[in-house]
DNA sequence: TCTAAATTTATAATGAATATAATTTCGAAG
DNA sequence: CTTCGAAATTATATTCATTATAAATTTAGA
């Protein structure tokens, strides 16, 4: 994935009015985390991040603000794994690859993909999602199997 | 996706077997289920079907044995939709379309799929889930546009 | 047929996410 | 700059799919 410029609250603030979102604090500290850090984090994850920062931060606005920014199709949910919902603010085509090991989720490009028989379906939302080890983890699995084998 | 023939519970008690797996009545039915009824169900889909035939049948029994038959990795888990695990006992790679208005999750062939980037990393599971609408509800609702525009 | 091990059941518990109702904040009109 | 209705946020209760537990039943080999 190419490497990007780091957004400013001014940039995240411009980006929430022209999609018709009323601004608040926290919908600009939960967007710039999102499209500035790029983990893919759940909903619990982005709380105990930023109620750091702003201790007043509750569970609930982080849950319905993703909830939110979902309907308004600014934000993509990572479905990876099951019962662990995530969010993307990358909304350009690209895979998710989760590591079984150490449980981050990385961005995978895509070059190509043909589907067929898809005559008369209309489709909304492609998502590819893989599983498996990433390249750190990968790394230190064979070298334990080298050992023990 | 190609058709294929019914299995008897004779050929899934014998597929169970192989696959180094203890037989009961259960085990045969669900297994059954869904290699020959291919709707992906959530597993209170699969329960409500076959306590009809087999009233002793817990759903507790269903949950676990979807999550036992996903170990012995002889049964997929459909992601689709969040918040609700579908099964597929079909294991060839392809991917899955939720319609969201009816609901059915229908299989869809994948002819190609190119990635790039993914040196170092270990692919054990991939997954292309789309969301959309079928051939028999995009009609409706294309009609439905014409009447009301 | 018998027996130990595995499976199944009924029930309770879990946990992420949502609903509710009261409180606070936002932002447009004056 | 102030006011005020609408929208956002909070704390809390609730939901619901799934998992855990412990007792009862079933399986399959001896």
């Amino acid at each position: 994935m190419e490497k990007r410029k780091r957004w400013s609250l001014e940039d995240v603030h411009q980006y929430l009015s022209e999609h018709d979102i009323r601004i608040s604090l926290y919908r600009l500290k939960i967007f710039e985390y999102l499209i500035n850090e790029r983990t893919h984090p759940t909903a619990e994850e982005i709380y105990n991040k930023l109620k750091k920062e702003i201790p007043s931060l509750s569970p609930a606005t982080v849950y319905n603000t993703l909830r939110f920014f979902l309907e308004k199709k600014i934000v993509q949910l990572v479905n990876v794994e099951k019962n662990e919902a995530r969010y993307d603010a990358t909304l350009s085509w690209h895979g998710h690859l989760k590591c079984l090991s150490c449980g981050r989720v990385f961005d995978i490009h895509i070059e190509n993909l043909k589907l067929s028989g898809l005559e008369g379906f209309q489709v909304y939302e492609k998502h590819l999602d893989l599983r498996g080890l990433c390249p750190g983890c990968a790394k230190i699995k064979n070298i334990k199997e080298v050992e023990y084998d």
